[in-house]
DNA sequence: ATTATAAACAGACTGCAGTCTAGTTAACAA
DNA sequence: TTGTTAACTAGACTGCAGTCTGTTTATAAT
């Protein structure tokens, strides 16, 4: 691919060539199954290039995670101006949660979510929350200037609210095991969130 | 304390030691600055015991957790019989997170948690989700029953939807750092589920 | 050229949860 | 009593994530 940019610092295709390795590992075995030597063995490279690129394991879970973030962008701005607040929000909810359980998958998912409990860094996972809250944020805003909100809730709490859900749903899709989609499983409650929003008194 | 029962086991002492010493233990230092090693060192015994009476080491907070359950029923058993159905659920939500947080404590709560999202047998968590369900659902029956749940949804899915929020809200409070109490924290949520469960259409 | 410096890399090492093997003790059975 | 069995205990050992101590390599500075 275009290369000749102008240093090429190896240690991109170094990084990359763990990622890539990692990934397919991970998909193969399932994320706990392989082992960082394994995967540095694979890779051609070693315990000290791994840290030297990633700081944990999961990193590279927390990684391929960045790419939520652009798709939350996405999906926000692919709205029609006139469109339900309300309905952008449920719409919201249901492509991302959609995305989630296809593009990441569960393993991932739990690794992410099990993660922020475990360190005290969690740079990413955390991050992510804080830019999903402002989208969630601003699409109650939203409604709330329209009036469409039926309680006297700061649209700050409403936003909580609302991020707490979808943690739940995420978190008990990831204990349990199930067939029904992430999606299905998590229409009941966002509907019945936004009737209650809507309600008057 | 009144011993000479009959055989009494002495493993029972040691595994009583054992809990009674990480326990200590955690709440002075922290789970994860604890070890096993310590643990067993402190308490005079060995590795081999440890595991011959714990299955790992997060099963303490688990055997702690086991508190829970009574204490949901005791608050479910205490409530009038011709309360409000609704207003019940209300309450049983807001005693049960004050007890999580006040006599369990967030250290515990996200061993727990996370545990659940790590092990493949997580027995006793699963359990007790269980129970609280089945209160849950219960008591969600108790105003289907009534006619005071305004949709059509079964008393199952609406049980699913009151889990997955109380998960979403402790999971939330257990990766942010806050001062707010969980219960303070959960009131919105809950308030608007339950405004949303009883409307019409 | 020569030295300084910092990223990239290697792999030995540490820390800790959990396992394994072997030994000890207590109960009961013959 | 002696043997049998099974709970209990000990602590050495394993597996694996993450650290540390260099060594190499690229680039910039003199």
């Amino acid at each position: 691919m275009l290369e000749s940019k102008k240093k090429q610092r190896r240690g991109e295709v170094t990084r990359d060539k763990i990622l890539k390795t990692a990934l397919k590992l991970f998909s193969q075995k399932g994320y706990d199954k392989v082992t960082v030597d394994e995967i540095v063995k694979k890779t051609g490279t070693s315990k000290g290039s791994f840290y030297q690129h990633f700081s944990a394991k999961s990193d590279i879970f927390l990684e391929r995670f960045t790419e939520v973030d652009n798709y939350y962008l996405e999906v926000f701005h692919s709205f029609p101006k006139d469109m339900d607040p309300f309905e952008k929000l449920f719409i919201f909810t249901q492509k991302l949660l959609h995305f989630l359980e296809v593009e990441m998958g569960k393993d991932l998912m739990k690794v992410i979510y099990s993660s922020a409990l475990n360190s005290k860094e969690h740079t990413y996972f955390l991050n992510s929350n804080r830019s999903l809250f402002q989208i969630i944020f601003t699409l109650l805003e939203e409604a709330n200037d329209q009036g469409s909100i039926g309680t006297d809730q700061s649209v700050e709490v409403i936003s909580t609210m609302v991020t707490q859900s979808l943690m739940g749903i995420i978190y008990h899709w990831g204990i349990h095991d199930t067939d029904q989609s992430l999606e299905s499983l998590s229409m009941p409650l966002i509907k019945t969130i936004i009737k209650g929003l809507k309600m008057k008194n």
